[in-house]
DNA sequence: CTTGAAAGTTAATGCCAATAGCTTGTGCGC
DNA sequence: GCGCACAAGCTATTGGCATTAACTTTCAAG
């Protein structure tokens, strides 16, 4: 009996390539179990249940995000930022569709995944700081963005929007939307 | 052994109970038999599958949508429009949170899942069609107030809006910079 | 009154999550 | 090096679910 050497991290990973080939559906233990090379009730020696491991995930994904945006923005500031702050959350969504929509935005599950989605909001916040904003205006602009970019990548990934124009400018006139609703300096 | 007399449509309506009760993800043959008090491999008489219940439940639930949302904006034109069709969006699944998230956005599933979902559209791109755009302007502006609307009610109906600031504040504001977006003839 | 299709039924299969209880690696104290 | 305890596996089992197959019964048209 060889030993596989797993541990909640490894168990994680996989469950990520699961979720990268098959989408969230697809998400079973008896996947994650096949692509660790154990049988389905060892991966309880890592992973308290199957829903657990959605929520591990969906963490992991959050924490992913946050990084990307982190990185993406610094050394930007005011439209600049911003612009690169949504660009940075299409391209994010569009090089990992199944991982996103599987983060599960009902945030009740876990202390660790409300933490991680608070990261990706202090990104938002932060970037709309240099406006000038009251904290409740920068709150209420917050939640604009999000809004704006969720609902586009969400539609879009889900293959909702049917019609030919292009996409890129669809997202390029949002953004411009966006930037025009915050006070000028 | 007394016939329940069921039809599609009687399985769709249980469907519709069941979901509203527990969510897309309790929405299992068993459940929808136990409530229409049949026995579960019965419901193959009138459903194809679950998956085909499915894509009939969202494609109800996209034509309620279209219903209502045309009622609304019936007598208004311009911003009024605009805004009765983003209230009447919000306070449709303010009402029936866990029907619209039933919604598969994956039109791939049906021919009637799309048309429903075509209804829906035509409603916007009509009260865009005010603004004296192009056909092409008006579909990048119907996919920005989808996004926006979309975004907007699915992370509120998630509870992915933490903070204390009132949200009816913020969907004014959305609604603001939405309709700032579109030209003045 | 008959008959046949539609609307039900029970029985069975297979997949999955989860639990229980057993076996075996493996690092730690000695 | 030696044993021991615990961690990491395993097999077996249960229970829920979708789905299929093969049947029985209702019911309405002729």
């Amino acid at each position: 009996m060889p030993r596989a050497g797993l541990s909640t991290a490894a168990v994680v990973d996989a469950a990520l390539d699961v979720v990268d080939q098959q989408g969230i559906e697809g998400l079973t233990l008896a996947a994650v179990a096949g692509r660790t090379g154990v049988a389905p009730p060892s991966l309880y020696k890592h992973v308290r249940s199957l829903s657990e491991l959605r929520t591990l995930v969906g963490e992991r994904v959050l924490n992913e995000m946050a990084d990307r945006f982190i990185a993406v923005v610094i050394g930007y500031s005011g439209d600049d930022a911003v612009t690169a702050l949504m660009h940075a959350y299409r391209a994010y969504v569009g090089e990992h569709p199944r991982r996103y929509a599987a983060v599960p935005f009902d945030p009740l599950h876990s202390e660790a995944l409300v933490e991680a989605g608070q990261r990706v909001l202090n990104v938002c916040l932060a970037v709309l700081r240099g406006y000038g904003m009251s904290d409740s205006a920068a709150v209420h602009a917050t939640r604009c963005l999000r809004a704006l970019a969720h609902g586009f990548v969400s539609i879009e990934t889900n293959g909702g929007f049917g019609l030919p124009e292009d996409l890129d400018e669809t997202y390029d006139q949002a953004i411009q939307m966006f930037l025009a609703s915050l006070p000028r300096p």
